[in-house]
DNA sequence: GCTAGTTTTCGAACATGTTCGAAAACTCGA
DNA sequence: TCGAGTTTTCGAACATGTTCGAAAACTAGC
C-alpha cells in the first residue's frame, strides 16, 4: 500500500526516492520564474526535475494541488506586517495585505476558488480579521461573516481582474466588456450608455479599496 | 478570406452550411441537460450535433466563447422581475436576482470572470443598479464602482462555493477548510482555533446577504 | 544469499481541446 | 459550361493532464 506521498515516512524499505517533492516544488518555481506560470506544464517540470512526467505523480496528486502546495509555500513568506491597534483599520490593513498577496500571484486562480481559506500559512491574516472584529465587539458567527465576505470579495476583485488581463493579452482580442458597450447605442439602457464611456476609465483598485472599507464598516456598525 | 463566424452575413458564395451555429448551442444544452456540464466535452458535443468535432470550431471560437454563448442565452431568459421603488432596496434585489441567476448555473464558473460583465442579456441588471445609485445621489463614478463592487462580491461568492461543492463531490476528499482547520491544535492562533467549530456550520447564504447589503449601504451614505 | 514485500520510476496509452491543411460543395461571372 | 473564389467540413495530428500496469531498486526476515 502506498503511504501518504505528503508525509513519507521514510518507515522502512522501498526503492530509495530519486526525487523528493522539495525537489518539484523547486523546480516549479524556477520554471515560473523563467516563463510564467502560463507555460508551467507537467512534461516540462518533470524535464527540468530530470524525471519523467508520471513520477510527478507521485509527490503530487495532480497540478492543481501542486499550485496549492506553491501558494502555501508562498504565503509563508509574505512578511507579517505590523497592524493597526484601531480594529476597522486593522481589519482593512490585513484584508489589504491578503489582498495584494495573492494578486501578486494572479497565477494562482485556480487555487483561490478552492474553500474560504488558503493554507496554513496564511492563518495569520485570517486571525488578525477574526480578532480585530471580535475586539471590535462582534459575536463569534458574525466575525466569521465578516471574514468571510471579505474574502469572497477580494477572491471575486482578483480573479476577474486577472482573468480579464490575461484573456486580454492572449490573443489581443478586445476586453469583453468593450464588445459588450460596443453594441450600447440602442436606445433601451439610456443610463448605461451615457455612462459607458467613463467606465472603463474607473480603476479598478480603486473600487477595491472603497467597497472593502464600505463592507467592513456596514458589517461592523449593524 | 473567411467572414466572422458569429456574423455569417450570408452574402453570396461558398459550401452551403449544413450546420448553424444554433444548433450546436441547442445540441449543447440538451447534452448539459442529460449529462451535466461537466461532461459537456468537444467531441461529445459534435458527435450529439452529427458532425466531425473540428467542425465546431467553425462556428464557436472556442470552448469557453460557446459557454458564454450559453450564458447569454441563459441570461436572456431570465424573468425582468418587478423591483421595488426605492432605490437601495432595488439594487439589492436587482444584485440578488443576478446572484441567483449566475448561482443556478454553477457550470458557467469559467465565464464568470471575463470581465465586470456578462453578456447584452444580462445588462438590464446592470442598467437597474446603476441607474437606482443615480437616482439614490451617486454621480455616474461613483455608480460604476458600486455596480463593480457588488460584480466582484457577487462571482466571488459564487466562484467560491462553486468549486468548492464541486471539490467535495469529486473525489469526496474533505472540505479543504477542514484540512487546515484539523491542524489547529497549535496555541498560536487562539481566536481561529475557538472559533473553528462554528465556522463551517455558518451558511454562506447569509453571509451573502449580510455582506451584500453592508456593502451597499457602506458606498451610497459616503 | 534468497525471497517476499514495499516504494519509486517510467513507458504506453487515453481523453480532451485545439490547429492545420486539404478536400468538398457551392455561387457567380465569363 | 467552365473556372475562380468562397465557405464549410473533416481527417490527421499535436499538446497537455492524467491513469495504469509493470519493471526497477531497495529492506527485512529467513
Amino acid at each position: 500500500m502506498m503511504k501518504d506521498a505528503a508525509a513519507p515516512e521514510r518507515g522502512r524499505t522501498g526503492r530509495p526516492p530519486r526525487t523528493s517533492r522539495a525537489q518539484i516544488l523547486g523546480a516549479a518555481r524556477e520554471l515560473i520564474d523563467d516563463e510564467g506560470w502560463e507555460r508551467l506544464t507537467m512534461r516540462k517540470l518533470a524535464a527540468r526535475a530530470g524525471v519523467a512526467p508520471t513520477t510527478l505523480y507521485h509527490h503530487v496528486r495532480d497540478r492543481e494541488e501542486l499550485l496549492a502546495a506553491l501558494l502555501d509555500d508562498y504565503a509563508d513568506r509574505i512578511p507579517r506586517r505590523e497592524l493597526p491597534r484601531q480594529p476597522v483599520e486593522r481589519i482593512l490593513a490585513a484584508a489589504t495585505v491578503m489582498h495584494d498577496a495573492l494578486a501578486g500571484w494572479p497565477w494562482l486562480v485556480e487555487v483561490l476558488t478552492a474553500d474560504d481559506l488558503i493554507g496554513d500559512a496564511a492563518l495569520w491574516m485570517v486571525e488578525a480579521i477574526v480578532d480585530a472584529a471580535m475586539e471590535h465587539g462582534c459575536p463569534a458567527d458574525e466575525a466569521v461573516h465578516l471574514y468571510r465576505s471579505i474574502w469572497y470579495y477580494t477572491v471575486g476583485e482578483i480573479l476577474v481582474r486577472a482573468n480579464a488581463d490575461r484573456k486580454r493579452a492572449e490573443l489581443d482580442r478586445p476586453a469583453y466588456r468593450d464588445t459588450v458597450f460596443r453594441r450600447l447605442d440602442k436606445p433601451e439602457l439610456p443610463r448605461l450608455s451615457a455612462i459607458a464611456g467613463c467606465w472603463p476609465a474607473l480603476c479598478a483598485e480603486d473600487t477595491y479599496l472603497q467597497g472593502l472599507r464600505a463592507l467592513v464598516e456596514g458589517l461592523l456598525t449593524k
